[in-house]
DNA sequence: CAAATATAATAGTATTACTATTAATTTAAT
DNA sequence: ATTAAATTAATAGTAATACTATTATATTTG
């Protein structure tokens, strides 16, 4: 992907000033980055990111309102670039099946090198997504967020794959649900793996989470005559 | 379960003077429900719930070291209360699906009534644990806390449904995973639905989410000869 | 009944999450 | 090129939060 000349949209309403139109803005949201990874989202603040960058609190401000927007910007960046990455790897191929285990791979996997087509670090992102977004939305101010469209790109990452699902199998009744619970239930067996093991079933290396996901959906969603039906019980 | 004479034991590092001892240790448990229902757990302080408990602050900080200990607390108290309910509804079952069955049923349900045979509302409990309970272990000291042993009744539970299905299917690779799946995801899809309904198929009445996690652990899990079986590609 | 102990309330502090004000710099118009 | 307008940066301040330390008031116990 290395310089391809794309650039990832973000919802304006996000940002007071474009974070991408100066040195400065980049700066921020760089550090902002691995700031939150390395003391996580509760002990992160404007001021201490201030200081990491050579500016002070006002000139984050400026730029963003509080550090929660900071966040929803970073998960929506995350997000665009994941649905990206999805319609890029699965562009010139015709099998249903084949998209959509594509498309779990990509969402369940453990991001190991940064694309490098931008200022933003891929790796530290993707385990902020899987430490903190549940934060981006577990709040009471949800709906009126949502009303704003803060969770957009996350909607489409999982319509997208959705399709896919449904083109395989135009009569299976829970796509969306599935999806979603592919991709929250992937990012929590890599927290659970880190932290609470005795939740998941992570062998190193084996690549268990991918191909649990994998053959949960292809069981989920087969054709076949099927006992376990998801029909009307 | 009206008048049961039983007891949720919460492990004693959790709070500084047992809850369950006082009063106005009943009190805080009582109204700090209601609290975080209603406010959010970010909005809610030991100041507000001092004030309304007719105490003051300092008196809650003698039972508790702070707020994230109470939320850790009460999820604690949901976990083992659940696991009490699994164990009695699967008591004199001896088919391992019907339990894998009325486990999913009991983990991923809305409860809708309160059991009654505590101080505890069990209906805004678990609206709690909905809504905040992920914040109890997304945060920097999740080590040090799971060593602790903040975490062991979660756990338990899924290792008791994880054994119901390897009862069911002992060559099944991945049963933490799954149960663990479907217990967060459960949850996630009745946020979801109310906050975020583009990311599910929920739709009222119909039971839809134990619906379909029932189906989707008895497709992964079943014993036949699977054309997408969980073994290694 | 006095001493020890437990409990409750008051007051105080460092930090956080902002906001308002002022200063400096850049840009743009004549 | 010079001045005005606009943008950006830095300083200082505030209300609220999350505690802690101290003191007052009960309760228990020897």
């Amino acid at each position: 992907m290395k310089s391809l000349n794309v650039r990832i949209h973000i919802n304006p309403t996000l940002y007071s000033k474009d974070p991408e139109s100066s040195e400065l803005g980049r700066h921020i949201i760089c550090k902002s980055i691995e700031m939150i990874n390395s003391m996580g989202f509760e002990a992160f603040t404007f001021k201490k990111l201030g200081l990491a960058i050579g500016s002070n609190e006002s000139s984050v401000y400026r730029y963003f309102a509080n550090k929660h927007t900071l966040l929803i910007y970073l998960v929506n960046w995350y997000w665009s670039w994941m649905d990206y990455k999805i319609v890029l790897q699965t562009a010139n191929i015709n099998d249903a099946k084949e998209k959509i285990k594509l498309s779990i791979e990509m969402l369940a996997a453990d991001i190991k090198q940064d694309s490098d087509f931008s200022f933003i670090n891929e790796i530290l992102l993707n385990k902020i997504i899987i430490m903190e977004s549940s934060k981006a939305y577990h709040n009471k101010d949800i709906d009126s967020e949502n009303e704003k469209g803060f969770f957009k790109t996350y909607k489409h990452v999982v319509q997208r794959v959705s399709d896919f699902v449904l083109e395989y199998n135009p009569e299976f009744e829970f796509p969306h649900m599935l999806i979603s619970t592919v991709i929250e239930g992937a990012h929590n067996q890599r927290f659970f793996a880190a932290h609470l093991p005795s939740l998941t079933d992570f062998k190193e290396g084996k690549n268990n989470i991918t191909r649990f996901y994998i053959n949960l959906v292809l069981n989920a969603i087969k054709l076949s005559n099927n006992p376990h039906s998801f029909k009307n019980s």
